[in-house]
DNA sequence: ATCGCTAATATGTGATCACAAATATTAACA
DNA sequence: TGTTAATATTTGTGATCACATATTAGCGAT
């Protein structure tokens, strides 16, 4: 038994035609956004070959990939982590990431037409039916699908690249907060940006996504502690 | 000679006791932001390694790392090139531009010290003084310099690196619009910042950075010109 | 001469190997 | 027993190799 396992283990997802290394950036991208491998713990780029059985060079480029997210930090040892993010840096994240949506939405609202609508509303009846099934990580994507079908809509689109940056590098710290709750939403926000684009109401959409994020921000309540409980290590 | 060299040359920058691919990385950053390598034009991991005399791996990793920077795209083809933005892109870039500095500008202002007022107006002078020599590229990077210094000043600073993604993104055709103007500065904005954090006015300097980003745009003139002439390749 | 097919080449991808630096382990000494 | 030096292991980095696919060149038929 050559590898010492220290990190959490992370479970793979299946594969179809796609690359390998993009197999493993996804693999270890959605176990870091579920907050499989604990911000604070180290990485090693042939111990996560060995778990996923490739070879280090997939997984190399995956990390790094992931590093010029945020996602996870190379220090100047070499070393691989998942960055322990202040809770100063945590409220500058929801900052940016309310300033970069209300924008992305804002742009995309010229360009809804019916159909697209109907679609959004689909995809909000997923989120809804998510949280109803008290499955904090399919709603968790589900409410991200909402929200990225909504950017998507500008086709001069160019932040929403970024905007997945702020939900990765958010993504642990929300897991772990989110996970000792039962009632996930009081009013749904959703359903008042969709009305916001049926009116083409640039600002009435603005507000229902400000709110959204906040109605997820205040759902977060112990940030300071749980930085304090992940940062011994 | 096996290697065509269909793409324009790249000059190569000195290295110092840091990674290859990092250097190879940086090469290439800085000569997609000088335009030396045409938007549009394709790249390949041998050539770039061939050209850079290392082996195709650390080539590898820096066109990932640009690839996730926007700065180039990599085709389901899996060719490589820069990418060519249409004018409307354009204009999109420059509306995150603006969006991201007055956002960042407005963080870092509380944590400004004499001291570092007194940097920032130094990196002014260096940038007066290229522009004032004609060097253009010089100038750019002056400016820039000067821009990253200010939103540095915030410890929980989250969004430089998607300001740095912007810059490289408009990076190539700033340079080419701006290759043909003589008179680049009308009036100096930058001064107007300084004053504006001396006095820890953050509506003024939101304005002061939001007219420096629209006084470079102004300059730009022909950007449909420049799409048109660089999109038949 | 132009179109279509086949062979040759170029290219990205992934694996394996070699090496240097950093970390962990062990041994020796006070 | 605690501290330091020497050794061993781990780890990231870069190079080379093998392979599948995409592109291009070459060539023959219409």
């Amino acid at each position: 038994m050559p590898a010492k396992t220290t990190y959490s283990l992370s479970p793979i997802e299946k594969s179809d035609s796609q690359n390998v290394n993009e197999w493993v950036y996804q693999t270890l991208r959605k176990n870091i956004m579920s907050g499989e491998i604990c911000p604070g713990s180290a990485l090693t780029i042939r111990g996560v070959a060995e778990k996923l059985d490739v070879s280090p060079m997939p997984v190399r480029e995956a990390l790094r990939k992931l590093a010029s997210e945020a996602a996870v930090e190379i220090k100047d040892n070499r070393r691989i982590s998942v960055p322990l993010i202040s809770p100063e840096k945590f409220k500058a994240l929801f900052s940016l990431r309310t300033l970069l949506e209300t924008h992305a939405a804002e742009n995309a609202l010229p360009y809804f037409t019916d159909e697209k609508i109907a679609e959004l509303e689909a995809l909000d009846n997923d989120v809804d039916d998510a949280y109803a099934a008290g499955d904090i990580a399919a709603g968790s994507l589900a409410n991200q699908a909402f929200h990225r079908f909504m950017y998507e809509q500008d086709p001069n689109q160019v932040c929403l690249p970024m905007i997945e940056s702020v939900w990765l590098q958010l993504g642990p710290f929300v897991r772990i907060g989110l996970s000792k709750l039962e009632s996930y939403y009081d009013y749904d926000r959703h359903q008042e940006a969709i009305q916001a684009i049926r009116e083409v109401d640039a600002f009435a959409l603005r507000r229902a996504i400000e709110s959204d994020i906040l109605d997820g921000l205040s759902m977060i309540r112990n940030v300071d502690q749980i930085y304090e409980d992940l940062k011994p290590k």
